[in-house]
RNA sequence: GAGAAUGUAGCUCAGUUGGUUAGAGCAUCGGUUUGUGGCACCGAGGGUCGUGGGUUCGAGUCCCAUCUUUCUCCCCA
């Protein structure tokens, strides 16, 4: 009869002190979002299959969790639809599955809306997403996503507003150290396939480049070969495996490396265009923007600049991303809906910041200050003190039963409660309450008359 | 999809060439302290050893199957 309680597999707990830090990060991130005028949205957990299928590619279509409709699901199943093999049949028996990610509901929302919406469209949407892939070390079956998007306009201003908010986030509020963002263009990608003579091939290039610091030179040409590149196009790629390190220089080399390719220029272009936005945001402050042409990011519809957060000396991969699309919403009939996005990824930030020790003690506890309690006359003269201190804008509470004062100390020391208060026979005479500093240990008795200026004083 | 490990108390793990009633630490509860946490000491509860089959006088230990979880590759956040 009994049986062990489990969680589906790569799913976890955020427990409650999980929850105060994840509280934290989620509410620097809001707050940045909002401060640049992106506004909050929810789309529910599932979606009908129609708007999720078909736009993952086919793995992503293998990954999508399915839900079984309502009620009797076989009703107008025949056995011979059994032999369609489980793919097709499982489209017979579920019309709707869970979001795989926030960026195709995002699109639906759109589309669905276009005509209420406030062009350009800034939103920003935190919430989990679903997908049956094996669980690894840090990939998870249900994870959360922290996306922001502004759809209906190509202006570059975005873009460097998008790095303003990561410096904001990453470093001014969280206090990471040592993130680097790196930024790329995949026109310059582009121009460089044009320029090494395979053209169009961009995306190969990408996935192979993509890998240069994780692999070698020599691993990365061994696959371009695989992928069908010549010798003569690995050769003319030579120049591109020892850029200049520094910015200025990287672009000035790219500028004359990429001058004969129209998309190429573009590109460079781009990116100087948003070096300069960033001048005019904040002359004052280096942000630690770094041009990467190794950067490529695997998916496919990104078509401008893209971003890619790192953090130095780190085990923990990237942990923000994104960039520009041209053509969001054109699966659903809305051409032409060209935008800027990007991600911080939750758990990794978490990660890094258990990592650097930035934490700050607050996120351990909530409440501030716990009465306990003896017996019934202590109630009556605790409770109306409890109110008072909460109206007062204080977190506190009172060990609802009375037990052994053992038993309710152990209690605040475990909840990490600062300050405990102890009413009893002795206090309540003299009209005071006992009031422990947990860290110091310190007991002082105060009049109750005084307990709102004690707190002022200690909190 | 390919490969490698793993499973024993709530948790982390020991358990010899197969041999009585399967152990430890942490956690929980009780006591030393009927009004004071962290520290210490004493004590208690808690396990059909993942599941099914097999070998054996005897299996946590050996064999087969199955499930679970974890890791690597692929891909991704």
């Amino acid at each position: 009869m009994k049986q062990k309680p489990t969680l589906p597999r790569g799913t976890r707990d955020y427990t409650p002190a999980m929850m105060l830090r994840r509280n934290y990060i989620i509410s620097h991130i809001k707050e940045v979002f909002e401060k640049f005028g992106f506004l909050p949205l929810e789309t529910p957990a599932m979606e009908n299959l129609s708007v999720l299928m078909g736009k993952y590619g086919e793995e992503g279509d293998q990954l999508l969790y399915k839900i079984l409709n309502q009620g009797d699901f076989l009703k107008n199943v025949q056995p011979e639809d059994l032999k369609k093999g489980s793919k097709l049949f499982a489209l017979q028996i579920a019309e709707k599955g869970l979001r795989y990610d926030l960026t195709v509901p995002f699109a639906r929302f759109v589309v669905m809306n276009q005509h209420d919406l406030a062009f350009p469209f800034k939103r920003y949407q935190i919430q989990p997403v679903w997908r049956g892939d094996a669980p690894q070390k840090g990939r998870y079956r249900e994870f959360y996503q922290c996306d922001a998007d502004v759809v209906g306009t190509n202006s570059l201003i975005c873009e460097a507003e998008i790095i303003l908010m990561m410096n904001e986030v990453l470093g001014k509020r969280l206090g990471i150290q040592g993130f680097e963002i790196k930024i790329n263009h995949r026109k310059i990608l582009a121009g460089i396939a044009e320029k090494i003579g395979a053209e169009g091939k961009e995306n190969e290039l990408c996935v192979a480049i993509d890998k240069l610091d994780k692999i070698g030179k020599e691993k990365v040409e061994q696959e371009l070969l695989q992928r069908g590149f010549s010798e003569n196009n690995i050769q003319a790629l030579q120049p591109i495996f020892d850029v200049p390190a520094n910015n200025e220089a990287k672009i000035q080399f790219l500028e004359d490396f990429l001058q004969n390719s129209a998309v190429g220029s573009e590109g460079i272009a781009d990116l100087k265009q948003i070096f300069e936005y960033l001048q005019l945001f904040d002359s004052q402050t280096s942000f630690p923007v770094v041009v990467d042409i190794t950067l490529a990011r695997g998916l496919s519809y990104y078509t401008g600049a893209i971003f890619e957060v790192k953090v130095k000396n780190s085990a923990v991969g990237s942990i923000s991303g994104g960039g520009r699309y041209d053509n969001l919403t054109g699966t659903f009939g809305l051409q032409g809906m060209a935008g800027v996005g990007f991600s911080f990824g939750l758990d990794r930030i978490y990660d890094v910041l258990e990592e650097q020790n930035l934490f700050p003690a607050q996120t351990q506890s909530t409440t501030q200050m716990l009465f306990t309690n003896f017996d019934k006359e202590s109630e009556k003269f605790v409770l109306p003190l409890l109110k008072k201190l909460r109206d007062a804008g204080y977190k506190a509470e009172i060990y609802p039963q009375s037990t052994k004062l053992d038993k309710q100390f152990k209690y605040a020391d475990k909840k990490q409660i600062p300050f405990v208060l102890v009413a009893g026979s002795e206090e309540m005479k003299n009209n005071e309450i006992s009031v422990k500093n947990m860290q110091t240990g310190e007991q002082k008795r105060i009049k109750i008359e005084n307990l709102q200026t004690f707190f002022q004083e200690q909190l």
